[in-house]
DNA sequence: TCGATCCCTGCGCACATGCGCATATACTGC
DNA sequence: GCAGTATATGCGCATGTGCGCAGGGATCGA
């Protein structure tokens, strides 16, 4: 993976533990990248704005871009990638389409965002990945 | 914020709710932002690994990038955008920079992102944002 | 003091992302 | 069928991101 002498630095060992040992115990790239994935999608404000009025309640496209102040186009978009990973759901009603969370224990989560006292900061995001 | 009509796609009202009652419980544009940023520092594979390979142990930026396989420009600019979100902090030894993860008990949860078994989907990763 | 090591940073390039525009599709009511 | 509404999507542009390269500062050993 790379050509680093084992000794550059002259850590080869770090509390006690060679860190050639280390290695495996590392999240692999392949893994990485689909949790890396996942996170990116939240890492948009309007798709974090989406999430918070679906917690609320059950809207269709017009609604959401209406109550957000974007463009049905910027919506729908952002609904394909929550969509993707699998986030929201919907349904057809006519011509409308009804979006919902996939999971609606997230609502609690999504509404302390509109207050949170900014926790033990990073701290809990990762709580239970 | 919108010039959308009220009553575009005919649904003012959801849920017994009106539309525009909704509009001051979503969370607001500043505060999304900031939320946003703090999931893209978490949304690139590189950093996830960091943090993994730092829940194991404290590591100098040589170490963590001989055991990633990354070079050390990459290593140190990711470390910066960590740093940035005070997601890892650093001591100075003679010339070596140790980093560590600001709070140990991510440890866990990282630890777990190599066998998670794909949990229940989504739902998790904001269970306590 | 001098070279080597460890780390950081400015710059530039390749690539990804968000979004507007135009357009396509699907459904509704006349 | 036809016009109007609700949504989805291809394309292009402006901007953001990751990373290599080059170079600079700090520390250590000789």
């Amino acid at each position: 993976m790379t050509e680093r002498e084992e000794g550059a630095c002259d850590a080869v060992v770090v509390h006690g533990i060679k860190l050639a040992a280390l290695q495996p115990l590392v999240v692999d790239e392949e893994r990485a990248q689909v949790e890396a994935e996942r996170f990116r999608a939240l890492g948009d404000p309007t798709r974090l704005r989406i999430l918070s009025a679906l917690s609320l309640a059950e809207l269709c496209v017009c609604d959401l871009s209406g109550l957000l102040g974007i463009t049905q186009t910027a919506t729908s978009q952002h609904l394909k990638i929550l969509r993707t990973f699998g986030m929201v759901r919907y349904r057809k009603q006519g011509r409308m389409a009804i979006y919902r969370l996939t999971d609606p224990s997230l609502a609690a989560p999504l509404a302390r965002l509109r207050t949170a006292p900014r926790g033990r900061d990073l701290a809990d995001e990762r709580r239970s990945i």
